[in-house]
DNA sequence: CACAAATTTTAGCCATGGCAACAAATTTGA
DNA sequence: TCAAATTTGTTGCCATGGCTAAAATTTGTG
């Protein structure tokens, strides 16, 4: 019954349960992380762009409702990541910002890596927010020495 | 405050709100698909490799409790994906299967693309599992179409 | 100032996907 | 055969991130 054609399967025989357990650890552990990336990626950039960042504002760019966005501070405060009084607009604590820069520049190399192979811009754009948070440092690299090694 | 000097600013201004929350509504949608599209996918290769999927190689493979996979299970049936009787091994329903052939055309896409700019083989492995879901009809076309142009 | 509008917070609900612990069924093997 | 081991299912807990509705605060206007 498990007697196949000795022939190169395809790939039929999914490899070892433990590297691929690990594979999907990797994808849960980056689902983690992903809301605080964006949130603090955005506050930075709209700091940087308005001067602040209020609740509003991420309401209305990520399209969910106030009260979520209110919910998702409360945790990044948690954890460190942003600093808020009542009724004031948002603020990145150290580690916050620093995460907030690593978060940007990866982001701008998914986004050119993918216009630098031929995406249109707005697909890059959509697809570059998904991506980034699925891509390791090694294949960050490569997609970096590509956009070096291919712009004019 | 808001005075930046009027130089070009590298992304600074965030683009209009509404563009952008239809990005990250893109990124919620994938999410919502991505552990039936990983549990399909998974559960065809078992078949095929095995002749059965279990609740045990799925936990296993997943590196998650059998718990786990039982709700998710039960969920992927009520949405039609997943015929299932108790105690007995898994199957697909044809809408399944579809969804299973699909998305293991993507994976495999996505995988090769990132092994042919020049990913190391496990690393790519690690990546195509989380960027495969965050990947555009379009993007994968251009992949599909590097991926050709440079097999030897 | 006073009051209306906008913003923020809170409360309470839901679905998903994690877990441990226990229960039930099936399979194995002595 | 039948007891032990394995597998599967169930229950109840938790955290996250969605939502609506209502309350609290700040802001802006007359
Ligand atoms: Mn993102
Ligand atoms: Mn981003
Ligand atoms: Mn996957
Ligand atoms: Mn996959």
């Amino acid at each position: 019954m498990s007697k196949k054609p000795a022939e190169t399967q395809k790939s039929a025989i999914p490899d070892d349960p433990e590297l691929q357990a690990q594979r999907f650890g990797r994808v849960r552990e980056a689902h983690q992380t992903e809301t605080a990336e964006d949130y603090v990626e955005l506050i930075a950039d709209l700091i940087e762009a308005q001067g602040e960042a209020r609740v509003v504002d991420l309401s209305s760019r990520f399209g969910v409702s106030h009260a979520t966005v209110n919910k998702v501070i409360a945790r990044l405060n948690r954890e460190g990541l942003v600093s808020n009084r009542k009724y004031r607009s948002l603020f990145l604590t150290d580690e916050g910002r620093e995460l907030a820069v690593r978060c940007k520049e990866r982001h701008l190399i998914v986004f050119n890596f993918l216009r630098s192979i031929g995406v249109p811009e707005e697909i890059a754009e959509i697809d570059a927010e998904g991506v980034e948070h699925h891509v390791s440092e090694e294949t960050l690299k490569i997609f970096q020495a590509y956009i070096s090694k291919h712009k004019k």
